[in-house]
DNA sequence: CGCATGCTTGAACAAACTCAAAGCCCGTGG
DNA sequence: CCACGGGCTTTGAGTTTGTTCAAGCATGCG
């Protein structure tokens, strides 16, 4: 784990580029915020689903984002059990660390492409660029932001609560016409939630009952009614 | 919450200097690491027992630096429901933001004194010069690294592997001689773990019995059997 | 020295977990 | 195109861990 810095590529996809695509970045696109201001290579690469993408405490030798499929990132206990810190969906950064070290490892839920650079040329681009610095600070307050939210979640919230803000955060960063389609199956929703793949089933199977979601498969999903997902959320 | 930005001194010890102390800084002060870099101005404040020192979700004026005391930052669920994010002791830096707003809120712990700078000073300072820049995100980084760790103790440690960890955590931090003196009530600890005040005393009786503690009142405590306690820390 | 606050301990309860089995999809191959 | 198989999901029943509610105790502060 600690070996290798990049696992084998998945159908050998590995297209390097000179440069990331040149087109207008929109302000959300965060590593095009980076890349484009200051002319960093770029490169795509490939990961099946549940293929590593790094291990905890491996070296963080590269900066990832997603272009499409999803990743989980999280920890383990010497015996297996699993807390999930963040699922990484397309558009976002993951993997950029201050320190010499991955601090989660990450996974591949589905099968995913990721655009990434080295960290050293971006830690080499924020000596000079103080607009690079700044934004890298940024990003990683982003994540603390998220992480300081999730401890909320996993030390004071109900199972049912837990599964409302899921809901809610997924329904806000995936949904497409109002129906999101969730790359995780219901184990790793647990591992995100501090429950166990059973209760969030539970939870879901109660807010069917209800009305307030409709199934289309296990992982297709419409919220039918936000506002009473909202009061259920603490 | 949101309409002052610092509130009252408590014993109108006010202390506004020039500069900060122009001692030599060890290594570990992060505070004077950039403080002392730049020049900025530093002044000390001080806070009685259970004081708010900023509010949840107001705007983020001053950083501080805990000099003696100690702090708690947590986040509130509308039903009073409550987890704490951090304790910070002395040497401890709180309250940096990349953002506007204070994501947690603060208050003294005990009887408290701070050193605080103004953000937008630090903010300016970290413009012209890349190393406090560095600093600034490597500080956030720390904070994150802490709030990793702590989802995972969240969600998937049981109440003993919590206390252990929170012993070892505290004995890292602030052991003298062998001893703690905790400066944290029970329900304190308790919303740190994620339980009732009441499993946390179980499990420091239990702990007690099996001697790998001892008490001089219930917050001194040593630590008789690291090893043991290591062992029941997943 | 006395009281209030915080801590401990006990007993009953509840929420979520574990173990188990059945059902449903979805992708695969015939 | 349909049948099959395997993984994922749902549901049920019983158990466990930690919570809640309630006393009593200690301790440290005035």
């Amino acid at each position: 784990m600690l070996t290798q810095s990049l696992n084998a590529p998945a159908i050998s996809t590995q297209i390097t580029r000179g440069k990331v695509a040149p087109a207008p970045h929109p302000v959300s696109d965060q590593f095009g915020a980076i890349t484009g201001h200051v002319g960093l290579v770029a490169s795509e690469f490939s990961y099946r689903k549940d293929e590593e993408i790094y291990g905890e405490d491996e070296p963080a030798e590269y900066v990832y984002q997603v272009v499409s499929g999803a990743v989980r990132s999280y920890k383990l206990l010497s015996d297996g059990r699993r807390q999930i810190g963040a699922f990484h969906l397309p558009g976002d950064v993951f993997g950029l660390e201050s320190g010499a070290t991955h601090r989660l490892a990450a996974e591949a839920i589905i099968d995913t492409t990721v655009r990434l650079v080295k960290r050293a040329s971006l830690e080499k681009a924020a000596g000079t660029d103080v607009q690079v610095a700044r934004k890298l600070w940024a990003m990683t307050a982003s994540e603390l932001r998220h992480a300081e939210d999730h401890m909320l979640l996993l030390g004071r919230k109900t199972a049912m609560e837990r599964v409302a803000t899921f809901l809610l955060e997924m329904d806000r960063r995936l949904a497409v016409a109002g129906m999101m389609a969730l790359p995780m199956c219901r184990r790793d929703i647990g591992d995100y939630l501090g429950l166990t793949l059973e209760t969030v089933s539970r939870a879901l199977s109660q807010l069917h009952a209800q009305g307030i979601l409709g199934f289309s498969g296990a992982r297709q999903i419409v919220l039918r009614n936000r506002q009473r997902l909202h009061n259920l959320d603490a």
